[in-house]
DNA sequence: ATTATCCATTAACAAAAGATAAGAAGGCTA
DNA sequence: TAGCCTTCTTATCTTTTGTTAATGGATAAT
């Protein structure tokens, strides 16, 4: 039942069988109704979750409007992890969009799960090195690509998000308005004719 | 003479004298001239350099057009981490700016470094963390703010930066044209009077 | 069945950014 | 000193986006 965490974490380390069932012991186990806030505005956050079924989305609040900051599928660990690791406030907000179930890891078992497993260290080492290259190819198409270009792009590389979340929150994702991506959505439409 | 690059090190774990003296092994120095590139467009990075002095940038070309994608200063490590990460060819250029020492680690010497003081892969962890949250707020700033807000986050954040790098780089740093930036400039002025 | 709510589209106008070109200021070189 | 190059500014025009508001469709609630 752990299949999905266990086989993610095997993407990077291998770990015996003995440290996958440490492993296991340290997750819990937690399911979500859609539109559930994991991460509430203002608050500390202690936890990370690795989605195992649904999607949820970082987003901050600007003059009361909903802005998108990143978006997360299965098998992807989600959370606010600038409050996480800072243990400050978060100004994001983590919600999760569908009904999701979720591994649930504390900071607490975290720090145990460095001490008592160095090769933890390896796996997120190797992990941030990949997030760190999403978000380095994020960064590259805010200053290279107009949003029209950004948008063709996601429907080429994640065609699923376009079923998975609602235009207005691909929109801010994209770093324009809700009425911008129609528009850019009608101009695609009458190019492809 | 090495007390920046352990200096820097320490604000992330801690090493004994014996493991200090391996890793200032396996660095080598350099110096380089300004404007000086090292990962040139196309070619497979094979190391990771850590700024003693001096700053440098990320760019990409778009047809023909250099566009920034980071900037780096002194106690930062630099390089093209997806090439040097992935093996593949680069997309980005890096540029040292200004004439610069550089404490160079190959990437031989960086895999020898992690089974030899696994302890390095606490710190590199740790290191990711940080920029993982920097990242973030850069993706942030993108989906948030406005060309105009970006400057003057820049400004009140960065302001050595101004400085250091030519306008018209940190225009493209920013998302925006040279032209543009410096409408912005006279916007600001006309607003502060 | 009929409200109510949410979401995407469309329109109209204002604001900002891109493209292109021309000019001014500074630094570097011959 | 003269010429060249780089950088920044300014102007003009075009394109795109933001803002606001109205409309219609879909879905859920009463």
């Amino acid at each position: 039942m752990h299949s999905t965490l266990l086989s993610f974490i095997s993407r990077y380390v291998q770990l015996t069988s003995k440290e996958e069932e440490r492993v296991i012991d340290t997750f819990s186990f937690r399911e979500v109704p859609e539109k559930y806030k994991i991460v509430e505005l203002g608050s500390i956050s202690k936890e990370l979750y690795f989605i195992k079924k649904g999607c949820g989305r970082l987003f901050y609040l600007k003059e009361g409007v909903e802005i998108t900051g990143f978006l997360f599928t299965e098998n992807m660990f989600i959370g606010s992890f600038e409050s996480f690791l800072t243990g400050t406030p978060s100004n994001q907000i983590i919600e999760m969009e569908e009904a999701s179930s979720l591994y649930v890891l504390s900071k607490e078992n975290l720090e145990m799960l460095y001490t008592e497993i160095p090769k933890i260290n390896v796996f997120v080492r190797k992990m941030l090195e990949e997030r760190m290259i999403i978000a380095q190819q994020l960064v590259g198409s805010f200053v290279l690509n107009k949003p029209e270009e950004r948008y063709e792009a996601m429907l080429r590389a994640n065609p699923d998000l376009l079923n998975r979340f609602p235009q207005h929150i691909l929109a801010t994702f994209l770093g324009i308005t809700p009425v911008s991506l129609s528009r850019i959505r009608q101009r695609i439409i009458k190019k492809e004719q």
